[in-house]
DNA sequence: ACCTGAACACCGTTCAAGT
DNA sequence: ACCTGAACACCGTTCAAGT
């Protein structure tokens, strides 16, 4: 078995090159350090000083690489969209498209909000500013959105939806399934009711007014 | 026509009793102080000092009331469910009950969610808590969640929905204006789409899950 | 270019002290 | 009982300074 391939290998004079500068790539870490902790602890519980830590960097390293805190949560939030976005086109081609991939989409849109609440509340909560920054976080989320679209118009091709304005059946179905994870999220589920049985009797509701 | 009745005529001494301490009900103040705040500025504005300084008392004032910030909020949460609430039985009222009363609500409780945004935001936030504290503002939202419920339970006597358990039925529905509400506070909605159009479509395509 | 340490302004909360 | 002022721990952010 070879050995292993020796990292830079010029790149350390002495033993470690006084360990100038921590990271190749301090930025991702970063973005990484702080989707861990926020999936983990909770978005409350991150800290810039926290995360510079645990990055045996100091607090104020953050500053090269992001304007402010917020700088940093928009691009978690667009890290989170390129998941959700990577898992709603998983479940459709598992499902092999048709009906049986969009329920599938459905399950695990919902099964992402359910599996990543923290994460999935910073993806939506830094939306709402309009302003400057988001670029990145908005062009993502129109990407699983656009996951969303594509298979509406695959399935009126086939006859299996009614032919409305293919946007605006998908927002309707965003805020159903935003609904739902959004209610599982914020706990005010009544004792009992299970989140998948929930989403499995709402997608049925929902496709009676989708059927052409 | 009789005049109306004194208010606690003897509770005054002299004239305003040396301005002892400033509230007859600071707790009440506090709370509305809180809201006022919250619609104007936003909720991340709402700090202990400032509602303490603009009703004239400590930033300390606030714990003989309140356990923490945290129990301020919860009160702020039940207060706008109780508004909600009321918002949902009266838009049902008005429109006499039935389909129109019925789409009234959803129009009525989309209406509350785009008009008091953060407090919106603040009423759905802290009911994730489980633990202590919150049973007040659980209860409130039990309320309007049961104005949504008795909607549905008249439809159904009437035989102008589908005879599912009204239970399920209200949290699928909840779940659909929750999260047309949702997308519309956190700015998703592309450019040109109107919330109200997309309110009267969705309650459209809903109504097709709907009926017996 | 990239990182650091000290400093600043602001926050929620505690607590001994006042009436 | 109800309120206050000083103090504490913690936070995001700035900035002059180091390499």
């Amino acid at each position: 078995m070879a050995a292993p391939p020796a990292p830079r290998p010029s790149a350390r004079p002495a033993r470690r090159r006084p360990d100038r500068y921590h990271h190749g790539d301090l930025r991702r870490a970063l973005v990484q350090e702080a989707v861990r902790t926020i999936q983990t602890q909770g978005a409350e519980a991150l800290t810039l000083r926290g995360v510079g830590d645990r990055l045996g960097v100091s607090r104020t390293a953050l500053y090269r690489h992001f304007a402010d805190k917020q700088a940093l949560l928009d691009e978690v939030a667009a890290d989170g969209f390129r998941t959700l976005r990577a898992a709603l086109r998983g479940a459709w081609d598992a499902g092999g498209g048709g009906r049986v991939g969009f329920d599938a989409m459905g399950v695990a849109y919902v099964g992402f909000a359910v599996t990543h609440p923290s994460h999935y509340r910073v993806m939506f909560g830094g939306l709402a500013r309009r302003h400057g920054g988001v670029e990145d976080e908005l062009e993502e989320s129109a990407d699983a959105f656009r996951a969303l679209v594509d298979g509406i118009v695959a399935l009126q091709r086939d006859g299996a939806m009614r032919a409305d304005d293919p946007q605006s059946l998908a927002l309707y179905i965003w805020a159903v399934v935003h609904g739902l994870a959004m209610l599982a999220l914020d706990g005010v589920l009544p004792e009992g009711v299970e989140v998948a049985a929930l989403v499995d009797a709402s997608i049925i509701r929902l496709w009676a007014g989708l059927t052409p």
